[in-house]
DNA sequence: TTGTACGCGTTATCAT
DNA sequence: ATGATAACGCGTACAA
């Protein structure tokens, strides 16, 4: 099943057979007779291109490398999502991987050892934590190999990136709280671009920023813990909340067991909204809202940057809208007549971007146009 | 970088640099001082074979496809310990990966026709549900692509299986609930295999088998509503318990919550346990237990499998073992003294089949030898 | 309209 | 101990 066998079978030569197949034929043309002869061989043998030829000749080899900084999203769905997007675009275009996942900088700085020397074309480089060494990814991509980061923002000029608008994830969920009649709206803060987004959503409906209502959390605490301590924490000190936007869906789940345990209800007195949107959002005590972060788009668009910069397009690092899932945890009126949740097992189409569980939560896409579809 | 350019440099063939960087040197061997000058040409020129080029002359491609089914296992974390198990094992092997995800048998066909024809050496299915179709793979396995499935038996005598022991998984898991105390044990039943598991355990401990303290889903209802609809069975038909072993975690995590909706304690009056050890398990309102199914394990099983077959090996299927991870729903004294779970943030090393969330609970292994081991 | 020749980078075989 | 040659499958520049 190569290009000689096909050219034996219809007597002609190989290169003929080649271009007839590429429609690689000039000004000239074939002879119709040829031309069907040669495809119809082709379809009868099962003829498929040898991709390491064809990598060999092109001195490219159609392979990207994936590295992906794996803890610190356990269960949280992001993992999937994310690879969804990721394996759908390279499959769409022909490319495959290599997969990686690391979780110490040791690791990390042994995979950028060996994509310095290996076959990769492109690189892929993502997770959550930026727990890598942006000098490692510079002297890779000093070295020609495409860069593509999967971060909040651009790390380095030279490495393009398909990052999130922390800003507005919040200022979205903060917003959709306030919208529900929140006023008194409390806040775990991790990120500061997150925090922003939430007074920014503040200033917008015209309510006064009050510190007391801040939990500042260690950087990287985004466990179910710290929702329990911000929960505490508030409580102890008598700061009154109707509302609160946590930065993750652990944490709003800690939020809502130490509110349980000191017998607030949810949402009747507390809104509670996360972010990420994890699968267990659904089957939470009260089903969880949250803000997804899209990561099957955030996949798919580094991909495709990273593709465009090997075929040496000019690209510009994007960012990907995030989405408002609501569940009954930020809404006043839960509605007994919306259906129930189904099981997670029923199959899910891999388009949509949401899956088939949270076909009865409403989603709210961002109304302004989309940056990340610039390139499209 | 290429042979040419060393051999250049250090002025002798390409074929004699060739021998060298592979130590093909026959019986002669090499004079110490050219052995010496190509080696470090080669170190400092940063030399690295064509992989194209080898894949190329050797027939081979050195990709393996790995088409997984997603839906289904949302937030258990099934998939990223599968994947990183496969992952981890593909690089080890310096095989790239074209994973495809799929959701409805026609995506499955899909993918199946293009395997068919595509530059794979090997083919790894799996997921959860049995969605595909055994005749497409039989063909692509009598075209000559060897093919590993992932599911709870081989479904044919030419697919080779890396299965789980599900009568294993629930004999582990009542055994546990057994040696804590319980007595009445309540069983979900949604597998004929996992069923067979519980009676055997009950069997072992001398203890009666009673059908009321049994309650049958369908065979694809593992969500949350199951494990609500099983406690509500029971108490609506008055049969005590005082142990439910559930078959998923989400099912678990619905017990739990109508357990407590109906004032039960856990582990006080009721032990539960789950099946999966998904990362929520860690910080559900009472941590619940579980038996791990040992995912990444049956991930580098998989990718041995289908290099052994490739490379002409008789194999056969194999199993892995499962591993009861306890915490503190299925524990009669929950250890105050225990560390409690750090959160999933903390790196965790990837060799280790536990995570770094989980150091604290305590892991028992089946001590029985592992036959999964046995191509070790 | 079709065919010939060459080269991509590597390795195995055979010759020197 | 080292070198020359052929071959893997493909695409393209050039020749006929």
């Amino acid at each position: 099943m190569a290009l000689r066998d096909i050219a034996k079978d219809v007597g002609v030569s190989v290169s003929l057979v080649s271009k007839v197949l590429n429609q690689r034929l000039g000004t000239t043309g074939v002879s119709a007779a040829t031309n069907a002869a040669v495809l119809s061989a082709a379809e009868q043998r099962g003829y498929r291109k040898n991709a390491s030829a064809v990598a060999l000749l092109a001195g490219r080899h159609n392979i990207l490398g994936v590295y992906l900084h794996s803890p610190g999203m356990a269960g949280s769905g992001i993992l999937e999502e994310l690879l969804e997007g990721i394996s759908d675009a390279a499959f769409a275009h022909h490319q495959r991987l290599q997969l990686n996942f690391f979780s110490t900088p040791a690791e990390f700085q042994e995979l950028c050892a060996d994509a310095h020397q290996g076959d990769l074309d492109g690189l892929v480089v993502g997770g959550i934590a930026n727990t890598v060494s942006v000098d490692r990814l510079r002297a890779i991509r000093a070295g020609g190999l495409p860069v593509v980061t999967l971060y909040d923002h651009p790390i380095h000029p030279s490495l393009f990136n398909v990052g999130i608008d922390h800003a507005r994830v919040t200022r979205l969920a903060t917003a959709h709280l306030i919208a529900q009649g929140a006023r008194r709206i409390a806040h775990i803060c991790n990120m500061e671009a997150r925090h922003d987004g939430y007074r920014q959503a503040l200033a917008a409906a015209g309510i006064p920023y009050d510190a007391a209502r801040v939990y500042d959390a260690h950087a990287l605490d985004f466990g179910h813990i710290t929702g329990e301590q911000a929960v505490a924490f508030f409580m102890r000190r008598r700061v009154p909340f109707d509302g609160i936007v946590a930065q993750s869906d652990q944490e709003a789940m800690g939020c809502l067991n130490m509110l349980f345990q000191r017998g607030c209800r949810v949402p009747d007195d507390v809104l509670v909204i996360g972010i990420d949107d994890a699968p267990y959002c659904a089957f939470a005590r009260v089903p969880l809202s949250s803000v997804s972060q899209n990561y099957r788009r955030q996949g798919q668009e580094a991909i495709r940057l990273v593709l465009a910069v090997i075929a040496g397009q000019r690209v510009r690092s994007t960012k990907v809208e995030p989405l408002l899932v609501v569940r009954d945890s930020s809404h006043r009126t839960p509605a007994l007549d919306r259906p129930r949740d189904v099981p997670v097992t029923v199959a899910r189409g891999r388009q949509p971007a949401r899956r088939a569980r949270d076909r009865h939560s409403r989603i709210h896409a961002i109304p302004s146009p989309c940056p990340s579809q610039r390139h499209d």
